[in-house]
DNA sequence: CGCACCATGTAAATAGTTACATGATTCC
DNA sequence: GGAATCATGTAACTATTTACATGGTGCG
């Protein structure tokens, strides 16, 4: 499971709250992987138990108090050993491929705004990686091997991106190919 | 949820039995929607109570019982109903990319043979797609609607893959770069 | 006043994985 | 004889989502 490792890399590079920790699974983070802050909140618990992470009660006026949280020197012991087993590659879950492939039950052409929408959506990641990528990584030659690290994940978000997007290009051009030549000859010349 | 809807498009495509799902889900389904067999019998035992797909027992010799499974009418409505609903962009889970940004915490050398075993499954599954597209469509312009919204969710996975491997090379280089120039300047000029 | 943001949680339900079980046939 | 394939399942566990709950501050 990498739930635990994501918490564990985002705070070894930086200590934060659970709800600072939810909103960088918002954001960059969460890029690979996605959480609530519920579920943030239940495993934060475990690995405390599991002293992978200890807790510092922030008092703050104005608002809540918070509990920043940083990696333990076991925490740290864990995420290493955790990358010396193997993983295997990702199980893919695309919901609206299997839409698609659903559309052929029903009107297809009723697919197009939900794939728009969807284009729409990507297009707009990409741009907010792109903007992102400007700012945390100016000088590419002046990084180190932490940002080195941070910057190649950013540039697979932005390669995945651009992928989709010239994929649902190819989606709407082929559902509004549908319906011509070969299929369902029902109305033959006249 | 999906796994019903991907269910009742592979049933409807073509009706099979629950083994026969599973090992659908291993190959062309499973790109966009994985499942395991126990997940299988137990969601197809739900959609029978709820009138979705219909069962036939069929005797065989030398080999077990199975039961062939088919959508309904009342499957095909509810997976229309459901073609109406907006989805979600798909929540992406990447653990290689999780370890990536763990790897400065360790020495990021040792990531290379697991990033390389990632590549080499990508490439043979890119194999296997690009195989198979020559068999299922070798030629485009012949298809019917359904085969051509096959084929475009098929062009997805190629391109996904093609991708991937892009973006491997690029995180071996990556790894391969680090340690030079400027990162933790601790051996100053001799 | 209503909404958004900060901050942390509980409870319940659903989904998904892992381990185990059974039993026949075919291939090496 | 052992492994792989066909075929279907139960049980236990873990992970994830959804809904609900609370309460203060700052903005328009």
């Amino acid at each position: 499971m990498a739930l635990e490792h994501a918490i564990l890399v985002s705070l070894l590079e930086q200590p934060g709250s659970g709800y600072e920790l939810a909103r960088r699974f918002d954001r960059s983070i969460g890029r690979f992987w996605t959480a609530t802050h519920q579920q943030i909140y239940r495993v934060l618990r475990r690995m405390e138990a599991d002293g992978w992470v200890a807790g510092q009660e922030i008092a703050q006026d104005g608002r809540p108090d918070k509990k920043v949280w940083s990696g333990t020197a076991a925490g740290r012991r864990a995420l290493v050993d955790w990358l010396h087993e193997p993983v295997e590659p990702e199980t893919v879950r695309h919901e609206l491929a299997v839409k698609i492939r659903a559309a052929a039950f029903d009107d297809p052409s009723a697919l197009v705004p939900e794939v728009e929408r969807h284009r729409a959506e990507h297009a707009a990641l990409l741009e907010r990686y792109l903007v992102g990528e400007r700012r945390d990584f100016p000088d590419p030659a002046a990084l180190d091997d932490q940002q080195r690290l941070q910057h190649v994940v950013l540039r697979g978000g932005i390669e995945y991106e651009r992928m989709i997007l010239a994929w649902l290009d190819d989606v709407l051009a082929t559902l509004h190919r549908l319906g011509t030549p070969p299929p369902t000859p029902s109305t033959p010349g006249t």
